[in-house]
DNA sequence: ATGGGATTCACCTATTTGTGTGATGCGAAA
DNA sequence: TTTCGCATCACACAAATAGGTGAATCCCAT
């Protein structure tokens, strides 16, 4: 039987080191590559062909999600197991929708990794159970209620502490259009206050809260 | 020359093995052993007196803080170089507060993580420069304006969405107790406005926001 | 012991927020 | 085409928030 290739992309080299280490004491594996970052990353799975690659999602100069389209794009038939710190449900959502076979946190023992690669390449698909457990909660409960374009501005000035009125001034329209919108807001998030708006706002990674 | 003895401290096995990779690499560096938890660390590093222990500051059972706490107060002479993924201003603070060498965040490269190894052995401080930055600009601004245990308790329940109202019925105070203390807050953070606050609470790690 | 912070509370006032209802135009989907 | 969501705005009202002043108690440290 031969062995599974795989290529390793993270930006932090402690991980990426860690992961190539581990995986190099299984001879079950073989390292197709590595790569540090997003444009890196494509053109190692365009070249070496690997059979799962492990992708974290933040990555320099081409995000993981890009990184998944790109190389599809370009024929890649590679499957991508995302393994990334973050757990916000739009990164999940947003890389399960991009094709991600599965989704596992960092904190995943080195057994609970390797299982993971094992059950890509299978075809089957490995999400960790906190992350399984919160797609299946999303499919039942919530119809999806996706805030508009506009609303996400407006929710992104909530974040930084700005008024109605002052998100009205930077947005150029009246006050009581922002009220709508947070009116909005707080529907779509089931939310009763400004406040919660905000957590659950970076809780979920709705806005870029790089500041 | 002997060699420099490390201790490496992760919760996250990817990590914990990542650094031993790269460490093992080195002769300059001699693995004085691992621990997962925070218990387990106090325990290795009373036992194989490490020169440096590298150490996460979030940690099961015990966190870094503590860790270093009670190593010294066992007797440990072991300098402590903090190795984290966060950056909070209130992790470094009281990080360095308990006594940590050095302060370097998990997307340093191999390099950068040795150098700082070697700094904290002979005895100078490690920081990364960014994190430098913002020690030196919180000497330089804020007269470091610590809330009160009351106050982070307002605090909390504001992250959570609570209103003035329902803050003051669950810690059994009125109304205007808990818009005195808001008001503390706000000067305190230097904010306007409750959702600034939230905000600021939340990227200072001022709040423990797993809910 | 005197001062200062923490905690508690009251009263007052101005502003902001949140929620209704209603209305218009616009573009996309059914 | 007709409906539906989005975005825009108005008006009005209730509730919450924010800021100010003042004051009592308690405890800790200078």
């Amino acid at each position: 039987m031969t062995s599974i290739r795989v290529l390793v992309v993270d930006d932090h080299p402690v991980v990426r080191h860690g992961l190539l280490a581990l995986l190099r004491y299984e001879p079950e594996f073989e390292i197709a590559g590595d790569a540090a970052d997003g444009e890196e990353a494509v053109a190692a799975v365009l070249e070496h062909k690997p059979d799962v690659v492990l992708l974290d999602l933040r990555l320099p100069r081409l995000s993981g999600v890009d990184v998944m389209i790109q190389a599809r794009a370009k024929g890649s038939t590679s499957r991508f197991l995302v393994l990334t710190t973050y757990d916000s449900d739009d990164d999940i959502t947003r890389a399960l929708a991009a094709g991600a076979k599965g989704y596992l946190l960092k904190d995943a023992t080195s057994h609970e990794l390797m299982q993971a690669i094992r059950e890509v390449v299978r075809g089957n698909a490995a999400l960790e159970p906190s992350v399984a457990a919160r797609v299946l909660a999303r499919m039942h409960e919530s119809p999806a209620d996706e805030l508009s374009a506009r609303e996400i501005d407006v929710l992104q000035r909530m974040v930084r502490g700005e008024s109605n009125r002052a998100i009205a001034v930077t947005l150029h329209v009246s006050e009581n259009t922002v009220k709508t919108h947070v009116s909005h807001i707080f529907a779509k998030l089931a939310v009763q206050s400004r406040a919660e708006a905000v957590v659950v706002a970076l809780r979920r990674g709705l806005v870029t809260h790089i500041d």
